[in-house]
DNA sequence: CTGTTGATCTGCT
DNA sequence: GCAGATCAACAGT
């Protein structure tokens, strides 16, 4: 296994967003490992308005502003959770990049357990799908992805950039010009 | 203290 | 394709 190192995420929020395409993302929980490869990622920079850092720090969005390399976890709609991986640059004062979607590789069967037995491509498919077939949840706030424990990312599968769409981001207001979310097309 | 609003998912049509 | 679920955090009073 190869850890991904803090200086990767050290760097601009969309630089990181388009890069973490293709890394490994693992999660220990319960003594069982899950994991899959990172396909779908957006980037939340602080001088953006869509991002939840972007009208100053609150006690939900702090960790926007902690160090780099941590996770930065929220509750959306009354039913969700949502990660995210702290990210920027040494003289930008916050910013994140959003999981939305893996390819399961890892221990598929628990989190099929844990996402009511749904078909793999059903698994762990969008932001709120993955962290509920990692269990994950408010309580992982502040994990440091560049270490191994609850949470962490290695690197993976290098994607060849014709390989990789950029699209608007799903499900905001402002900020729909930015093309700020990246897909994999295949594997 | 109250009202509003989501970086979404699911199930039904 | 679309409405409903469901609640924590925020902004405004």
């Amino acid at each position: 296994m190869n850890i991904i190192p803090e200086s990767f995420y050290a760097r601009d929020t969309v630089l990181v967003a388009r890069e973490l395409l293709g890394a490994m993302l693992y999660r220990e929980f319960n003594g069982i490992l899950m994991g899959g490869i990172i396909t779908e990622t957006e980037a939340y920079r602080f001088d953006d308005p869509a991002c939840h850092a972007y009208r100053g720090k609150t006690e939900r969005n702090a960790a926007l502003f902690g160090p780099v390399g941590h996770t930065y976890v929220y509750f959306i709609y009354g039913n969700h959770y949502c990660v995210n991986v702290v990210s920027r640059t040494a003289d930008a004062p916050s910013g994140g990049v959003l999981i939305r979607a893996l390819k399961p590789v890892i221990g598929i069967e628990y989190m099929q357990h844990n996402r009511a037995n749904q078909p793999i491509a059903h698994l762990t498919s969008g932001p709120g799908k993955l962290t509920q077939a990692l269990a994950i949840t408010k309580s992982d706030i502040g994990i440091d992805v560049t270490r191994q424990g609850p949470l962490y990312i290695a690197h993976g599968h290098s994607i060849d950039q014709s390989n990789i769409q950029a699209t608007p981001r799903i499900g905001i207001k402002e900020g729909t010009d930015l093309l700020w979310r990246f897909v994999v097309r295949e594997l």
